[in-house]
DNA sequence: GATTGATCATAC
DNA sequence: GTATGATCAATC
């Protein structure tokens, strides 16, 4: 009770839920105003403030530097998602970094992208080019889980990828593959490294890569989620 | 506008 | 380097 958030663990998914309802509606202005928390003064060089905004205000505690959902008591990965007024996404969603190693580490049942896809708490966010970054609004979330048509699409991609990269192939992978789960860069900057199985004998130096959600995949469960934005005018609250 | 490739910040 | 959180920016 009281102001202080639960910090060792999440009552329950319902809970969670229910917190991240109760501030739809607000702008992130008003969310970092509440946690006293400054907004960025250039969001551009801020990538990841509205996630983290958005956990600290659901009182999820933040582990650094620790692999797998955001909340492992209850299996629950959340993510923000960047909408139009339409409620179609404008990013796609990154979901986990490609195993590169030399030989293959991961399972589709064990994977570190299952984990983190097998249940998710959506939280989209107004983005319009023309509103203000403070001014964006949090629009109301969901909780989805793959259908078993969606995990099997899932898996197809991820092990796809995977087969490719074990036989050395990661130099083949662009964002033109996969179905819904794509491969795209995710590093530093354009000079960041990592070894790789090579397409011979000999290990090769690439870009590290994440599996990402494709935004027309995103979008799907957005529209499944909400059926009348297909009405115009699309406005919100999604 | 949608898609693909590149990039930004922070903790460890 | 790896993990977390994503969006930017060029190109189609």
């Amino acid at each position: 009770m009281g102001t202080s958030l639960p910090s060792a663990s999440i009552a329950s998914e319902d809970e969670l839920l229910s917190r991240a309802r109760g501030i739809g509606g607000r702008t992130l202005a008003e969310i970092a105003a509440s946690l006293a928390e400054p907004l960025p003064v250039d969001p551009r060089r801020a990538k990841g403030f509205v996630g983290e905004l958005v956990e600290r205000a659901l009182g999820v505690p933040s582990r650094t530097g620790v692999a797998g959902p955001d909340v492992p008591s209850l299996g629950l990965e959340i993510k923000t998602i960047p909408v139009r007024r339409d409620g179609r996404p404008r990013e796609s969603t990154f979901v986990c970094t490609l195993a590169l190693g030399l030989l293959p580490s991961e399972r589709w049942d064990t994977s570190r992208a299952r984990a983190k896809l097998a249940r998710v708490l959506w939280v989209p966010i107004e983005h319009d080019r023309r509103l203000a970054f403070g001014d964006r609004r949090v629009g109301s979330a969901f909780v989805w889980s793959p259908s078993p048509d969606e995990e099997e699409a899932l898996r197809e991609d991820w092990e796809r990828v995977q087969h490719v990269v074990a036989l050395g192939g990661i130099a083949s992978l662009d964002a033109r593959v996969g179905s819904i789960l794509q491969v795209r860069p995710k590093a530093r900057d354009g000079v960041a490294r990592v070894r790789a199985a090579g397409d011979h004998d000999a290990p090769v130096s690439v870009m590290p890569r994440g599996f990402y959600l494709r935004a027309s995949f995103t979008r799907s469960l957005v529209e499944r989620t909400f059926p009348r934005l297909g009405a115009s005018p699309p406005r919100p609250p999604w």
